[in-house]
DNA sequence: CTGAAAGCGCTTACAG
DNA sequence: CTGAAAGCGCTTACAG
């Protein structure tokens, strides 16, 4: 064990005293630009680190905002595991002296936006804040919100979904093609190659749904599968849904298995499979794990479930953003969590939230 | 944010010196009997919570022996991504002041005891040490050897095997028994209820192997599965087992599918399968990822393998000793680790040590 | 057995 | 823009 450069090694170094040294490696105004220069040439040369346990230790508590969807709305089980991942992330930096703010919003037009310039208006102008928490903007006042606190600098993490238009440090996602690879290979080893497979798309305008389906299509072409896929894209049109559903269930080509790229529309199939008293007669793969879809996969209704990582999501968000703040580590601009297939045997990991305590592999 | 209690701050209610709050927090020798009492209550009623970050700086390194098979032996797939887990975690340490002793063992009979008994003449004895992590012990040279480092207090966490009589903090191991549900639960998706079941079931005395055996027939048997299976015991009788194989599937009554419970016997199986030309024949699920079953997963010889989670359990083995010795984290005795079902789609996650940035659900 | 003091490596508030 | 000093909350080595 050598001795580790420090601060002080380099103030003795170059003349200066460490509180300089400190202004000029942290990035910190107040400092001379020729001076900073040799500082940072210096710690280079010296291989200097920053010891991030000590900088803990007086400096004032970071701030961090964290913004997802509040629980009133449909996607509430798959944000409470996003919410759940980041608490348990937060468990991990006790001492380290975080003051994280939470500003859930609702999931009605520019909710997002509001809370995020009411949080701007009310803390950031005025006692400042270090980071921001939350899902890429998916609309324009949304990212104007996002950019103002960009605009401050403010380390910014996106889950879910990305947007290049605000300088966000990363974005934190599930990797959906895999998910909807995975998808066609559990089919591909359940039904006939020349089977017929319903691919409930969900929204062509939503690109978790659009990867999910690429994903589907690369294994059977790679894998020469000559499935006949009927796709079904009716998100947003829920009282057709059911009609089409029995259309296509009722045709003379009988359809032998079922996957489906989204929560909302998993719910809706399992029902639909109750109340006409199909279970078993076809696979079927649902997506994410929730009350509905858990019941649905214990009671024999699904074959299996995709689960999209949300816990893992909202736990890697979190420690990617406080690694950069804390620790100066760049992270890539974007991280991929791969997704798990859910069997009957190993749902318990995912419905029982006293045990998950958890982590996945990044990309 | 109210202000955390401190030792200071029990020193002065207390009339006491902060080493001596110290001493009596820490159970460091060199406190009196009532004093470390009377400040054990006050901490306890004012909810002191020691904080870790704070008690990095100024203490003098942890020293931690870590002592797992090394990679000559059959063993050196698992065994690599346990060190690579435990070396992952390791790096989420740095600034914490903490040496890591290495010290592999080959898996020849009493390595494990000559390596970590070696370990502690040369360094516990002069040094001293904080923590071990190691196999749980198997034989009884190996028992005494660990029974020394506890004897001295020192923290010890095993991976994969415990063993009860060593004083251990805990034992992280893979959950075996829903490896072995998940690979009935596989295959029944697969093959037809009334099917034949190749179940290479390893050894009797191997507890990893039986709880395996365990979980496939609680699975059938709840879902009242009527599969006729087959178990094949031929674990340490390399010579017999091809021969073995060979009979069973000659038989009239054709085998659908094979489920085999360790990495040995599923290298075996796919190098059969080859030599055979039987591809495709049988639904296969192997275990472990390495060379040949990654391989053989890849080429469509297997259907799927079972990860039997060896990166997470050095991962998660480390973290857990380290947050007992620097958090004071008791941890559950036992901490079972989930597995993965593998599948051609997400194999590149497992394959690929680049991105093995990992970790998983813990029981 | 107990206290008083120094110091871990930073960050900050203050003075100039 | 730069320096000197104090201090974060612990741990340690020393003195008694």
């Amino acid at each position: 064990m050598s001795h580790r450069v420090t601060m002080k090694d380099l103030a003795q170094q170059l003349g200066l005293s460490t509180g300089t040294i400190h202004r000029a490696l942290s990035g910190k105004p107040g400092v001379g630009k020729d001076v900073r220069k040799k500082v940072l040439e210096a710690a280079e040369q010296e291989g200097y680190q920053l010891n991030s346990i000590a900088s803990v230790l007086k400096r004032k508590p970071l701030r961090i905002v964290v913004s997802f969807p509040d629980l009133s709305q449909a996607t509430r089980y798959y944000y409470s595991d996003i919410w759940e991942g980041y608490r348990n992330y937060r468990k991990e930096l006790t001492d380290y002296q975080i003051e994280f703010i939470e500003a859930p919003y609702g999931i009605r037009e520019n909710q997002q936006s509001d809370v995020l310039r009411d949080v701007y208006q009310n803390i950031v102008k005025s006692k400042g804040i270090d980071g921001l928490l939350t899902v890429g903007p998916m609309d324009d006042p949304s990212r104007k919100a996002v950019q103002a606190y960009c605009a401050e600098e403010i380390a910014t993490v996106f889950v879910n979904e990305d947007n290049e238009h605000c300088n966000r440090i990363c974005c934190v996602r599930a990797n959906y093609k895999i998910a909807g690879r995975l998808m066609a290979e559990q089919i591909s080893n359940q039904v006939p190659p020349d089977g017929r497979v319903l691919l409930i798309a969900g929204d062509r305008n939503i690109s978790a749904h659009n990867l999910q389906v690429e994903g589907f299509f690369e294994y059977i072409t790679q894998h020469n599968i000559p499935f006949d896929v009927v796709r079904m894209y009716k998100y947003d049109q829920v009282e057709e849904e059911e009609t089409e559903l029995c259309n296509i269930i009722a045709q003379a080509q009988a359809i032998s298995a079922i996957c489906c790229v989204n929560a909302r529309e998993s719910a809706l199939v399992a029902k639909f499979i109750k109340k006409h008293h199909l279970q078993g007669k076809y696979r079927i793969i649902g997506s994410d794990v929730f009350d509905e879809s858990a019941k649905a996969l214990a009671d024999g209704t699904f074959t299996n479930l995709i689960y999209k990582s949300a816990y893992q999501i909202g736990y890697y968000g979190t420690k990617i953003l406080m690694d950069y703040l804390i620790k100066d580590q760049q992270p890539e601009p974007v991280c991929l969590l791969d997704c798990d297939m859910v069997f009957k045997s190993n749902l318990y990991l995912y419905n029982d939230n006293l045990y998950r305590n958890t982590v996945r592999k990044l990309r």
